[in-house]
DNA sequence: CTGAAAGCGCTAACAC
DNA sequence: GTGTTAGCGCTTTCAG
């Protein structure tokens, strides 16, 4: 390790006539010291540009400072957003963050904990598959160790989302609204990811008040690629959907994409929307449909509340505010069909 | 920190009948054990769910097994997609990863640095704002710290990128042949980012081969956002450009979109180009036309020669083959204005 | 307010 | 092949 040869605390306590003690006090408890060795200390530790060993601080004082990140995939930007969020809270707190993506695959969601656990990250923020019924969250429940959900909602583990059924209700009443009926969902599997099939309860649900016919529901493969034969499929049903409502923003591009390459205009020929509201969403051409959550902001208090849980304060799970944004690729119907 | 009545290796050691020092050896060099005594102590450690503590071994054998990783933002999917490539190839050689972002801003670049100096990681992949003049690495080398420089290209450090000065003209030279003359290149400071200096160099030394009038060069106040007004007066100077060469597919979007709002279709009446080859570049429509760069594939590299790094191989530079993605945003030009 | 001494969990070096 | 011992770099008692 770079590093065998680094300055060691006891280097600047000879160097700056102190106790080892002492110098690391002066990072740890600035305020149990005198002024005047403090400036004297800090300013000798610069001067030999010392940077304190984490290692042995951590496993003396059984705080690695350090928190583990177990998400999906970097891919999709409202992980990015997230991850970004978490980072700027963790840095504010003097927290590091170790980062894993496991392609939305089960195993290695396990494997990644497991990792993350021998670090002795403090504490997880992840987004499972299915929360309620996870590998994962047993073994870190059993493990005792502090975890934040992100984007998963779930009745026995605290987390930090939105109202996915609610944002996916919205969405549909908004699709209704502009006169749309035959409305489909499209989604990767839903064993692998519970916000989709959370979105489709709840737009179901919606539907149903709302007094629209059965939207129907097709899977694709992936949950950010589609594939062309199943949409072509659904294109040529007899009564095709006039609106497809995607469960998230990268699948929509991928359906706006493969539907101009079967020549069928957007929105002229079929409305799309996604779900995310990634910045990107705003910045397509006509600009997409979609419902934003607060990517940003669901990381950072995730963060936030794993620190709190970390002092033994009880987490609270929450749900914040989404919001539709309405987008030029839902064509207002003009009589409902 | 979740641990402090966590198992031991001596815990392991006294179930399984052997001393720590065995328990050790099945988890780093079993190949020394006796292959009953090595099944014993695993079954041992599975049944009782030990996860040794890598603080502990890291401390002692010199070796965190930890690589660091220094972006600009995660908010570009290039940057994403390399961390993956890192990510991936780091976990096969069961390193794990601490990932910084800084926004594109090199005092935070730097504490990024020392941050996870401080947290022992044996490697940095990064890219910096200007490799030739970057307090980052000029502490890096003080330190003897082994790193990876990715996208940036010098003479001076090991780094993965691909030859950008090239891959720029390779546009250029694209735009020229649809008919192209009066071209804009558009990136954020240059002094954040040499990238697009270098490509601002390429480009223009292709135009100046190719015969073609100076590119004008259009500085944004951000990498991937863009000032609409700034964006309104090249639009209306008298002889406006043809086509705008972006300097990242973030930036060619939000063009792309600024355009549409001031009623300017692409590519009818302007062709605009990208740089990175996003996956969301090939799902726009009309597709951007812009160059490919393997992110995934620099990353990965990075870190596996970061890893030779680490065992006293000399690191290769490397600048791995682009791709110029043709694409719907370049209009042909029939006759050359 | 500062120092001395012990020890966090693990592995390297050396025995046997 | 396996055990014993010491100590990685730091912080936390406990004294003073």
């Amino acid at each position: 390790m770079p590093g065998s040869d680094r300055l060691l605390i006891t280097d600047i306590a000879r160097q700056a006539g102190v106790s080892p003690a002492t110098v690391s006090r002066a990072f740890n408890r600035p305020e149990l010291l005198n002024a005047a060795t403090l400036a004297h200390i800090r300013e000798t530790a610069k001067r030999l540009g010392f940077r304190r060993n984490r290692l042995g601080s951590s496993l003396r004082s059984g705080q690695s400072r350090t928190l583990g990140l177990v998400m999906p995939t970097m891919a999709n930007p409202v992980f990015a957003a997230c991850f970004e969020g978490a980072e700027r809270c963790a840095h504010e707190a003097g927290y590091s963050v170790m980062l894993t993506t496991n392609g939305y695959d089960a195993r290695r969601e396990l494997e990644a904990a497991r990792e993350l656990i021998e670090h002795r990250v403090e504490g997880l923020i992840l987004t499972v598959g299915d929360p309620d019924d996870s590998a994962t969250l047993r073994e870190l429940d059993a493990g005792g160790v502090p975890y934040l959900l992100v984007y998963n909602e779930s009745d026995h583990h605290p987390f930090i989302s939105v109202d996915n059924a609610a944002a996916a209700g919205d969405m549909i009443e908004h699709l209704a609204e502009q006169g749309h009926r035959r409305i489909a969902f499209i989604s990767g599997p839903l064993d692998a990811s519970d916000r989709a099939r959370t979105r489709l309860d709840g737009l179901r649900q919606r539907a149903r008040r709302l007094g629209l016919p059965a939207p129907e529901h097709v899977t694709m493969a992936g949950h950010t690629a589609i594939e062309s034969d199943r949409l072509k499929r659904l294109m040529s049903e007899r009564q095709r959907p006039t609106a497809l409502f995607c469960s998230n923003d990268l699948l929509a591009t991928a359906v706006i994409s493969a539907l101009a390459a079967l020549d069928c205009r957007v929105p002229q020929e079929m409305s799309v929307a996604g779900f995310d509201g990634t910045d990107f969403a705003a910045l397509m051409v006509p600009s997409l449909a979609t419902v934003h959550q607060p990517s940003g902001d669901i990381g950072y208090l995730a963060c936030q509340q794993l620190l709190y849980a970390l002092q033994r304060q009880t987490p609270r799970s929450q749900r914040l505010p989404h919001r539709l944004v309405p987008g030029g690729t839902v064509a207002h119907l003009a009589t409902p069909q």
